[in-house]
DNA sequence: GGGATCACG
DNA sequence: ACGTACGTGATCCCG
């Protein structure tokens, strides 16, 4: 009969060991757990490899261990465990537990301590023992009934020890391993050893002596004569440092061995972690069968449904609580177009109500309830409420008073996530868990409406949004508070999103004439270049597949390859740059890329998005997308229609005013990046430019070349240009290299120049760096944070991604600060002065307001003086406006 | 659904 | 030795 094996993982080691071994993998919303899926991942393996009876997981508990008594130096020298590790040990401690598990650590001991106490009694008791770790302290442990099972290099490859392995390998016992620490010391334990001995000079001694009390009892008979001083010089060290060595294996631990017997998982709850840390690759170990049966939501909410127009309760409550928070039920997720099936109001302190329009008028609704969400006295909450404000500007309701949206504080508060649904932010803020929309629709062709759910379940749905947009506005109000985000959350944000809900609303007029015909006009140029390129080829090929393309290019017409892609051969536009000359059939392939990306992205797709009723184009503005503060658009994207090429340029005379009373007031920041360095650097010269309003890409050419501003040539100033962007992008010498296709060498040589001249910008660089390494974020001027665990990593690219991105968010984040506070001012004010015109589009630094024609120098004006006092900076901020019939003539 | 490419600031 | 410029979104191909 065999003998019962019990394995004892040193949990602290493994983690540790598992965290620097694997990138660092996060959950989509920006949990980390590589090292809990590495911890994991070695588990599996060995339990697949070895049968196990017993077992347990040992940990170090924090605070000072007995050790620390004996010599305060111990482990001094330690760096701090880095933030994206320590918040692991929970996570994996739950799944530990899940697992059934046990799970031992003790006050004063270290988790080798407890496996060294747990092996012995294990060992008395007959059975066969196994110790997991990456330390190799624990050698010492080993017997003939213990193994010790000791991570090589990655997460999967483990080597065995016992007592034999061991003196095959240093020619000492396990025993004499102590010895051998009390010798040499341990440097990463701060234990100091003897000075001058070092592992093959103490195995050397060992072998003689046997171990350090009798190399003292015969001191005379060791050979060297600085060895021989060294030890008799320090002998406290060596005992004390063989003291500090010695794994304990008698510490007071309450346990039986019942306890540690392999259990079934808790399988549900196993499962419900797995997902929740996205860990899908362990999902699928978990058996088929065990996977079933999982509740769909745990949280569900009581509501009131309203029939027959009756709303005087709901009035009644909002008379007494002046506050209601609501929320729209829309068939899809295109409220601009979208019909409108319902309505979630909720005050705090009762059950929501919801209200669907196939039992109530929604007329009468809107005649009910508008002067109660224009009431500035009344205060509105709600989640993504820019969705609902549209609506309501649908139905001729203009809301006031927003106190809060949920989900723009969960964004503000961490601007990396990718999901700020209600039920996320329940998960992260509550750890409450109710049902994510894609669940109640299902997704791909077959995704359903609201439409197609009863009255019961929207009224549910929507009612159980509000409820925990109420529990969740709490944790988060309370977090922008302590990190005095207070001023851009109540001020900027939210002001910001009716400002973005009215652009939305109002959209931008296009002229599909001029669209159409700028469209033939590309169509027949990408007929005929097609021709000329199947010619040139020889063959026919679909020249928009860069496989098909690489083909021809690098195979049949023998083209040398200038770079590759992970799938093949490259030919973006810098390789067809450098083969251009070389064939004929380069430069048509340029131009026919251009054209059709032209023709597919800005005609056939703007036309798709075209309001065929107003001929207008509503963009949505997301207001919790970037990392570092900007806006976005999506369907369709305005803020990267062409401009660079004559060809694509001539799509924006297709974007006009809605009538022929208007016109376009287009307000451009010059150089607001560039000049919020100044401010943020204090840079002398930077400053100055920017008070003399000098050329600064020039003036940035005289200082890096050396020369007086008169002599700077278009080339360099073109250069200097560069350097500029790349000082804003967090410069390396790789990077302007390529920009400028020069030698690393010559672009290292701007940089250092650059750097040299404006010296402050030099120590801003090095600060911010450090900064984001101490604080693990960086901020804005109106302190919104971007955290930068990247910043951390021991990956040379990933750390250097991070430094980049410290040095620019600042400079990018604040620009989109005062684009935001200037947006959120112009709003205020056409709306104060009673004005037609309207706030239509933001491109990051630039405005456009469709102005009514009476109103153009009032609006230029208020326009200037707006954007360029949003915030005051240090330096001057500069507004350069343009008027014209559309956005081709507004330059 | 991910990769390549390219449009913008 | 490491091999990337910062921030986005849309379209197309292809497995």
């Amino acid at each position: 009969m065999s003998r019962d094996r019990l394995m004892i993982i040193d949990g602290n080691s493994l983690l540790h060991r598992a965290f620097y071994a694997l990138p660092l993998l996060k959950t989509k919303d920006g949990v980390y757990t590589n090292g809990v899926y590495g911890f994991l991942t070695m588990l599996y393996k060995i339990q697949e490899e070895y049968s196990v009876d017993y077992i347990c997981v040992a940990f170090d508990k924090k605070g000072p261990t007995f050790r620390h008594e004996t010599f305060e130096q111990y482990k001094a020298n330690r760096e701090s465990t880095p933030n994206e590790l320590a918040l692991q040990f929970p996570i994996l401690k739950e799944i530990l537990k899940a697992m059934n598990i046990h799970q031992i650590e003790l006050e004063s001991y270290e988790a080798d301590d407890i496996a060294g106490t747990l092996s012995k009694i294990g060992e008395e008791k007959g059975m066969e023992i196994m110790l997991v770790t990456g330390d190799r302290d624990y050698l010492q442990l080993s017997s003939d009934n213990t193994k010790v099972l000791l991570t090589k290099k990655g997460i999967t490859e483990l080597e065995e020890y016992d007592r034999d392995k061991i003196i095959e390998e240093y020619g000492i016992t396990p025993e004499q391993l102590i010895d051998l620490k009390g010798l040499m010391g341990d440097k990463s334990d701060n234990i100091p050893g003897v000075p001058g001995i070092g592992e093959k000079t103490g195995i050397k001694l060992l072998k003689q002596f046997g171990t350090i009390e009798n190399i003292y009892d015969n001191i005379e008979e060791v050979k060297g004569k600085k060895i021989k001083e060294s030890l008799i010089e320090h002998k406290n060290i060596a005992f004390l440092s063989k003291e500090l060595g010695e794994i304990i294996r008698n510490v007071p631990i309450q346990f039986s061995m019942e306890e540690l017997k392999v259990e079934e998982p808790n399988w549900d709850k196993l499962v419900e972690l797995y997902q929740m840390f996205e860990l899908n690759s362990l999902l699928s170990k978990i058996p088929d069968e065990k996977l079933k049966n999982q509740e769909e939501s745990s949280y569900e909410v009581k509501y009131k449904k309203i029939i027959g127009n009756n709303f005087n309760d709901i009035i009644q409550e909002i008379k007494n609580s002046h506050s209601f928070g609501f929320k729209f039920l829309f068939e899809d997720e295109h409220y601009i177009y979208s019909p409108i099936l319902g309505v979630g109001i909720k005050i705090e302190g009762n059950l929501p109500y919801y209200i669907d329009f196939s039992e109530n008028d929604i007329n009468i609704f809107v005649n009910t309830f508008k002067k109660y969400f224009e009431s500035k006295e009344i205060e509105k909450y709600g989640h993504m409420i820019k969705a609902d404000v549209v609506g309501l500007l649908r139905l001729n309701i203009y809301i006031s008073n927003i106190q809060f949206d949920t989900m723009i504080g969960g964004y503000i508060l961490n601007p990396a996530q990718s999901n700020y649904s209600i039920n996320q932010l329940s998960k992260e803020y509550l750890n409450i868990s109710y049902i994510e929309e894609e669940e109640l629709l299902g997704k791909g062709k077959n995704k359903k409406t609201y439409k197609d759910l009863t009255l019961e379940m929207r009224g549910e749905y929507v009612s159980t949004v509000l409820d925990l947009v109420y529990r969740v506005k709490e944790p988060i109000r309370e977090k922008i508070k302590e990190q005095e985000m207070e001023h851009l959350y109540y001020n900027v944000e939210l002001p910001l999103t009716e400002v973005l809900a009215e652009m939305e609303f109002n959209g931008f007029k296009v002229d599909l004439d001029i669209l159409n015909q700028l469209g033939d006009e590309f169509d027949s140029k990408i007929h005929n270049l097609t021709e000329e390129i199947y010619e040139l080829a020889g063959e026919e090929f679909n020249i928009n597949s860069p496989k098909q393309l690489g083909e021809i290019l690098f195979n049949k017409l023998k083209l040398p390859v200038i770079k590759r892609t992970k799938t093949g051969y490259s030919t973006d536009v810098e390789v067809l740059d450098k083969l251009r000359g070389q064939h004929d059939i380069i430069e048509k392939i340029l131009k026919y890329r251009q054209l059709v990306k032209l023709k597919s992205t800005y005609i056939d797709g703007l036309i798709n998005l075209v309001d065929e009723k107003t001929n207008k184009i509503h963009s949505s503005f997301n207001q919790t997308v970037t990392n570092t503060g900007r806006i976005s658009s999506t369907e369709p994207n305005l803020q990267n229609i062409p401009i660079k090429t004559e060809e694509g340029r001539k799509i924006r005379k297709a974007f006009v005013p809605q009538s022929k009373d208007y016109v376009l007031v287009d307000g451009d920041y010059s150089q607001i990046e560039l000049r919020v360095l100044a401010h943020i650097s204090k840079d002398p010269k930077l400053m100055e430019a920017f008070f003399h309003d000098e050329d600064i890409h020039t003036k940035t050419a005289s200082e890096v070349f050396g020369i007086p501003k008169d002599e700077v040539t278009p080339l360099m100033r073109n250069r200097a240009k560069a350097v500029n962007f790349g000082i804003v992008y967090g410069i390396s010498d790789y990077g302007l290299s390529r920009d400028l296709n020069i030698s690393r060498k010559e672009a290292r040589e701007y940089i250092d120049n650059y750097l040299k001249n404006y010296k402050m910008v030099d120590k801003y660089m090095k600060d911010i760096i450090e900064i984001g390494k101490k604080k693990g974020y960086v901020e804005t001027i109106l302190n919104r944070r971007r955290y930068i665990p990247e910043l951390k990593s021991r990956n040379f690219n990933v750390r250097s991604f991070g430094e980049r991105v410290a040095m620019n968010t600042p400079i990018q984040g604040s620009a989109a600060d005062i684009i935001k506070v200037a947006m959120v001012g112009v709003h205020k004010e056409l709306k104060n002065r009673n004005l037609k015109s309207k706030l239509i589009l933001q491109v990051h630094d630039e405005l456009i307001i469709e102005t009514h024609k009476d109103e153009i120098e009032e609006v230029i004006q208020l326009m200037q003086d707006i954007m360029e006092n949003s915030i005051i900076l240090d330096v001057p901020l500069k507004v350069e406006i343009s008027v014209g019939d559309n956005w081709y003539e507004t330059k």
